[in-house]
DNA sequence: TTTAGCACTCCTCATCCCCGAGTGCTAAAC
DNA sequence: GTTTAGCACTCGGGGATGAGGAGTGCTAAA
């Protein structure tokens, strides 16, 4: 069977009065809303042929009908109307990209608040990339004799510091000689390998010196590996409690949990992407079979790439969120850019406002 | 009308059943569980005299009792048995205490997270006193010819540090000189009193050095302002969801998003207490109205304080709750006092395990 | 003061039935 | 061949009804 152009039409009124009310549609409702007219009993051919050929369902005989996804499917890379945002709407993204994102540390949990403010979804929000973070710069400053100050600038120009204090003591002098060691032999290189040499130095360097280094060593481990990427941030779960399809407490505390807890198999969209719509069972996760997802990807700094995900039901107003999220992305990737090539892009300028 | 003994145990033991029920107490059941053996008869005269001093509330006419916010005041106060944690609750306490907490920045979401774990209930954490944090020590370190790392200590021994970026340029003996400068003139005061001095020196100043130099306090006001400080964390929401007086979409709803918008308004415990409990409508927040609040303090180094607050039912298990919360917030307490006084309470000695 | 007995209340749950929206099918019209 | 009007049918929603049961208040006796 042939999906003629009025079955496309057809198919995408019931789709949009769905994803507005949650409720089947029937045949007149859809008669009245078409371009050309034609009586119910006509559309209810289409719909028999519809459902026959699997773009929409019927919870039962009598009931009208609702988008299966495939139709939504259909419905995403065709029928949908690139939706224009209105003045409005660019405005408020615009003044929620001009919140100042000072750190690496809390841009991504931030943008996943604003993207779920925005949608009025749950969202999710990580980093991907740049699984091989390594040290650029070492510093090593004397507060007293027993601690020292170890400033860690990382190759993307992240900057991190903390308080360390030996058992054994250290002097300026010794401290200079380290920072020098460390710069010389442990920038450029990754845990293990940073290990690695620590190893070897451990019979080389004279007792005290060596717990020295090796504490400065496991700080910085804790820094390139920890940080905020590989986390991932969800908000907004609070939205779903005002969707129709999670009244049932039961259903909205599972998505609930399954968001918080197993956050690591949230989607991700594929490699060269900017975004992607996961239909319903598109989903491999057994938890989010019955939603859809939405995720865009931005890109911070040259190798590394933040991800804003939108979880709500397969019934989601897809061309909404979706123009919304893909502008948001844009805009941070270009918050991200604008910034002098030379300067560190995950800072801001020196403009930029400070209060929190 | 008196309160004898025998009206406090009825009192108790409907309490103890509808905690753990959520379902109005009949008088037979009650009977049942009274140490004197005495009729159902006798217990409906005294839950009638309990019903009449508004110890308890009766849904409708022939329905058991449940109690009231003044019956469930009483038996906090009084009646509430500690409650003695078992062996595996204490292990698991101490276990969650031993996840790593490194850095401020981090543990108080972190304490947040597990004591909602530990209660099943929604939590909330904050750290709360110091509002005039001051700057211990600055260093700044040479990048190149345009950027520089400022490297700032607080009076609380934390470190915090940033790429910074000089649009006029600055080299390794100019920052010298303004580390200097701001090591003398600059330390232990607080916003106000930096941006007076920082006005005071703009005449004073050659141009690009000033440049540096608002840049520099504009970041450092940044770090004493923001922080972990004054913000609040909010976990373990869908924990409501599995709540019967929760059920209904709506009212959980509600309480979520108040939990997650109205951070400012969540109770406090009073100055010089270690723990709190609001029930109903003894909490000012109109949104807290028909949910009791338990709140534990821990301290955090000499002049802070850490916060963490559990919301429920008025049905709460208080006991259990209480008991739990406070021993995982004199475990943070020790844990944080345990330190070497000469070192940082924020930091973890340097035997602590690194790995996020 | 306590207890047994009893009538009464009121919620819960299941059943029933009506109503209406919407369908599928057929036969006529275009 | 396609569209339309007509009509019988289906099925869920919602209100009414009634039995069942847990629990109460009251009274009178122990």
């Amino acid at each position: 069977m042939e999906l003629t152009p009025r079955k496309k039409e057809i198919l995408k009124v019931v789709i949009e009065n769905y994803i507005s009310t949650a409720e089947p549609v029937g045949s007149k409702a859809i008669a009245s809303q078409l371009s050309t007219k034609v009586s119910s009993a006509t559309i209810r051919n289409e719909l028999a042929d519809l459902v026959e050929m699997g773009y929409l369902e019927q919870p039962h005989t009598s009931a009208g009908r609702i988008p299966s996804p495939k139709g939504y499917r259909l419905y995403v890379n065709e029928l949908m109307e690139q939706r224009a945002l209105s003045l409005q709407e660019t405005e408020e993204i615009n003044k929620a990209l001009q919140m100042k994102m000072q750190e690496l540390d809390g841009v991504i949990s931030k943008a996943g608040q604003m993207a779920a403010a925005l949608v009025n979804y749950p969202a999710y929000a990580m980093a991907s990339g740049t699984p091989g973070l390594t040290v650029h710069r070492y510093d090593l400053l004397s507060v007293d004799e027993s601690s020292f100050i170890a400033v860690v600038m990382t190759e993307d120009s992240r900057v991190k510091s903390r308080l360390l204090r030996s058992e054994t003591g250290v002097d300026a002098d010794q401290l200079t000689a380290l920072a020098a060691l460390l710069n010389a032999q442990f920038t450029g290189i990754d845990e293990t390998e940073m290990n690695r040499r620590l190893m070897d130095l451990s019979s080389k360097t004279p007792g005290p010196l060596f717990m020295t280094l090796s504490l400065t060593i496991e700080y910085t481990c804790s820094v390139i590996e920890g940080g905020e990427r590989n986390k991932v941030y969800t908000t907004g779960a609070n939205n779903i409690l005002k969707l129709p399809e999670f009244r049932d407490a039961d259903k909205a505390h599972e998505l609930m949990s399954f968001m918080v807890d197993n956050t690591e198999n949230l989607p991700v969209p594929p490699a060269g992407t900017n975004m992607e719509i996961l239909i319903g069972p598109e989903n491999v996760n057994e938890a989010l079979r019955d939603t859809s997802v939405v995720v865009a990807s931005y890109d911070i700094g040259d190798n590394m790439r933040g991800l804003i995900g939108v979880v709500g039901p397969t019934r989601m107003d897809y061309a909404t969120v979706a123009a919304r999220l893909s502008y948001f992305a844009e805009g941070l990737t270009k918050m991200f850019g604008k910034q002098d090539p030379k300067q560190d892009p995950m800072l801001p300028g020196p403009k930029e406002e400070q209060k929190t």
